[in-house]
RNA sequence: GGUGGCGUGGCCGAGCGGCUAGGCACCGGCCUGCAAAGCCGUUUACACGGGUUCGAAUCCCGUCGCCACCUCCA
């Protein structure tokens, strides 16, 4: 155990803006000191982009927060691997029967993208496909409940029957009534365009690899039962947080809700919903061609500022991607890594704790606990930074010390600490060595140059090495290098 | 049309009737041979129009605008 997690854990109150309830409440974990924590994973149909990005960030930061403060998190993220989307694909690739080698190889995509950007995997991380026996229990419980049925045309489809549970829509505050019911471009044989599908039986024309048997014959899940069935197979029939883009409130979420709830089961407590990602101003679509995709990013922008732009907006709010918006990131960033650089060589002892068990101050977690506050949390990191700053043109080492722990911590919470393996971070090997040697080399020649006056040659050697992408910092106890 | 959410200075954001959060960026100053880094300081606000009040970003009314969902979507 941490120290002082025991004035952290079960004593404090997280809150969170509770999107069913729709209102800021205490988080209220069924078992004390643990939290099941269920999110929508994605549909592995095509490459992540960064709102995909952004979705998993935030559920990462509620699940490294509730960890600091000393819950036991058991963090579930699915992955829709059996989809009509997915065979969609599979068909315009030419060969159908193989859908799941596309799954595959998008949900490769999907994990490397998180990982890059220090996404921790989850807890457990299943697949659709492996869990379609406890979908079709699900819908078994639902038909002998009378809150499902198998059409009767002849399709082997199942139904969620919603005329049949009057709580339908209670997650989005609709009436039934209120719910277009012109929409539905197919109605197959359903008693009410509102029914959604929990069974979708085959149809001839597609794959035989993406049919299960089942009691209603060959066929395969519908997408929200699938949620349903998986959160209850790893979290049981009530868990405590249900997590998802704001975009799956309706139907998604809605109908997650009425499935789980008309089965029985108590499902999720509090429902948290993550802000989506807009570019100049605009929805990011396929027509508008104007999506940002994780590899396309990242092979742009280093990943620990990807993740620092998508953290620092609030969770909630809508992040507006701009020309401006990584550079700003980087900016920022920059300052709190120009810190740990300056403080590492002013303090002689190195740290002998990892950052994720160091404190941080109460003013960060204040910010973290109401409604995870990353904003305000980041405020009071450079806050931090910069009176660690002033005590270190001071010469105060002892504040110094102290305050680069409370950094590190806060940076560890957050995923944001630049040494994090996570980033790529190395010892330095021999090819640092070499390139210390060199610049030191040209920078003896420098320190001659300015100690004669000679600043043409001085400087001339400073861009020089700027020009490699070597910044200078000179300081009262010498001229220090790093690469930009 | 229905259901939610929202409009605070370049950006992120607090504020919940009075004491004009905070951060990042910008600009100016200090430091420096000059830079860089750092520190200090300033500027730019409450979508609009009414009203209530001694006093409103904060309460009320109206207007405008934006976003999400209602069809697959993180």
């Amino acid at each position: 155990m941490r120290p002082g997690a025991t004035e952290y854990a079960w004593g404090v109150t997280v809150r969170l803006y509770d999107s069913k309830a729709q209102a800021l409440v205490d988080l209220a974990p069924r078992v004390p000191g643990e939290v099941g924590m269920y999110v929508c994973g994605p549909t592995v149909q095509s490459s992540p982009h960064i709102g995909h990005l952004r979705s998993a960030l935030v559920y990462d930061l509620w699940r490294r927060w509730l960890g600091y403060r000393g819950y036991r998190v058991t963090f579930v993220r699915n992955v829709t691997d059996i989809d009509d989307k997915v065979l969609d694909v599979a068909v315009l690739t030419g060969d159908p029967e193989r859908w799941w080698a596309i799954a595959y190889r998008v949900e490769l995509e999907f994990t490397a993208a998180y990982a890059a950007i220090g996404i921790q995997p989850p807890t457990y991380e299943p697949r659709a496909t492996a869990s379609i026996g406890e979908m079709q229990q699900l819908a078994q419980r639902l038909i002998d409940r009378g809150h499902a049925y198998v059409a009767d045309d002849g399709s082997g489809d199942v139904y969620f029957d919603t005329a049949s549970w009057q709580a339908y829509g209670q997650l989005t505050r609709q009436g039934r009534e209120d719910m277009s019911p012109a929409a539905d471009a197919d109605p197959r044989a359903k008693r009410d365009p509102r029914d959604f599908a929990l069974w979708k039986g085959r149809k001839p024309a597609e794959p035989e690899s993406a049919s299960w048997d089942s009691p209603w014959g060959p066929g395969r899940p519908g997408w929200h039962i699938e949620c349903s069935a998986m959160s209850r197979r790893y979290l049981g029939p009530a868990f405590d947080i249900h997590g998802g883009g704001l975009d799956l409130r309706f139907p998604h979420h809605e109908n997650e809700l009425a499935q789980s709830s008309a089965a029985g089961d108590a499902f999720a407590t509090h429902w948290l919903h993550n802000g989506l990602v807009q570019v100049g101003g605009q929805k990011m679509s396929k027509s508008l061609g104007n999506s940002i995709f994780a590899a396309e990013i990242l092979d742009q922008v280093r990943p620990v500022v990807v993740r620092y732009a998508l953290a620092a907006a609030h969770y909630r709010s809508t992040i507006d991607l701009v020309d401006s918006s990584f550079a700003e990131a980087e900016a920022a960033l920059g300052r709190i890594e120009q810190f740990l650089a300056r403080s590492a060589r002013a303090l002689t002892t190195g740290e002998a704790v990892a950052p994720s068990l160091l404190p941080v101050p109460a003013a960060f977690a204040a910010a973290m606990d109401d409604d995870l506050g990353v904003p305000q949390a980041l405020a009071v990191l450079h806050e931090t930074v910069r009176a660690a700053n002033t005590a270190l043109d001071a010469g105060n080492l002892a504040a110094v010390g102290t305050a680069r722990a409370e950094v590190r911590a806060m940076l560890g919470v957050l995923g944001l600490d630049p040494d994090d393996p996570a980033y790529g971070a190395t010892e330095p090997g021999p090819e640092h060595a070499a390139l210390g040697a060199l610049v030191a080399g040209l920078l003896e020649r420098r320190d001659a140059a300015r100690a004669a006056k000679d600043f043409g040659t001085a400087d001339a050697i400073r861009d020089t090495l700027t020009a490699a992408g070597i910044q200078l910092d000179d300081g009262a106890d010498g001229t220090h290098w790093s690469l930009t």
